[in-house]
DNA sequence: TCTAACATCTCTAGTAACTAGAGGTTCAAG
DNA sequence: CTTGAACCTCTAGTTACTAGAGATGTTAGA
């Protein structure tokens, strides 16, 4: 049995953080010690490993639970599963790509901006048009596609 | 002159992102017709685009404003600016690598679950036990390294 | 055994970056 | 000249935490 304290170190949770799982229902309430005090089981530490790892990989609250929600039932077919992964695999791909023409685009700007004034670099101008495709979405529903 | 609906087609972001953008002083106070509504300029419409796409990069609106700042005064020494380049240079880097571990591990993720059911699939094991680098920082402060 | 220091408890409020809704005005088409 | 879409302001809600206050619990050293 670990204390909150512990079972933060041990997965790389902040201790608010796990409070705050508990108060939204992710993780179930945890026992107590005499002095009222959380106690947490093996089982605990792997459902917040499982949320930590799942949150790292930029899944939203809302998809763990549903993760979760099927492993607690595994008689049901794994397409919902696969269909949350393929949308993030799908946005992450285009994230990466648009990383690494900012990232060229920076490179360039740090080598020009040697001794100069702001004037000539580049940045400004590169992500001021970027021709925003046909097919784009509204800035909201990307940012929010995490 | 752009009202506020035809910018925010135009560039692909909300009409109340816009507004907000206004409130917290990301775009200055826009000019109004007689009637009240806001008009927009080109030069306002290109500075709207590059804030959609710097967030669509992931970058936090505190970033933005530094890098407008940057923009407003062009006759600055690169030095200030070098500083901030860097930085976000160094952000980007950290989120492509981070992307990049993401997308093989979805990539299995989604080779795994090819069509069973959830009992079969392994993707809330593979979740559940990433082996925790021993170097890995609380999930907290890699989520706000955004 | 006492006590200092630290961990934990609850609760409220704050953060970023929007989003939604109410209730009212303006504009453009028919 | 009316109707309906687009605009206005304002408040409050969302997600995923984070910070702080003030009280209680636990533990290691004198």
């Amino acid at each position: 049995m670990l204390t909150i304290g512990k079972l933060s170190e041990a997965v790389g949770v902040k201790v608010p953080t796990i409070r705050y799982y508990e108060q939204i229902g992710l993780l179930q309430e945890a026992e107590r010690s005499s002095g009222n005090q959380r106690l947490y089981s093996k089982a605990a530490r792997d459902r917040l490993a499982f949320i930590r790892h799942a949150r790292e990989l930029g899944f939203p609250l809302d998809a763990i639970r549903d993760l979760l929600g099927m492993s607690d039932r595994p008689d049901q077919p794994c397409d919902t599963v696969n269909g949350i992964a393929k949308a993030q695999l799908l946005a992450v791909e285009g994230r990466i790509l648009r990383l690494m023409a900012l990232k060229s685009e920076l490179e360039r700007m740090v080598a020009q901006c040697a001794g100069g004034r702001v004037a000539d670099c580049r940045v400004i101008e590169a992500l001021g048009t970027p021709a925003i495709p046909a097919g784009g979405k509204p800035l909201s529903a990307e940012a929010s596609a995490r």
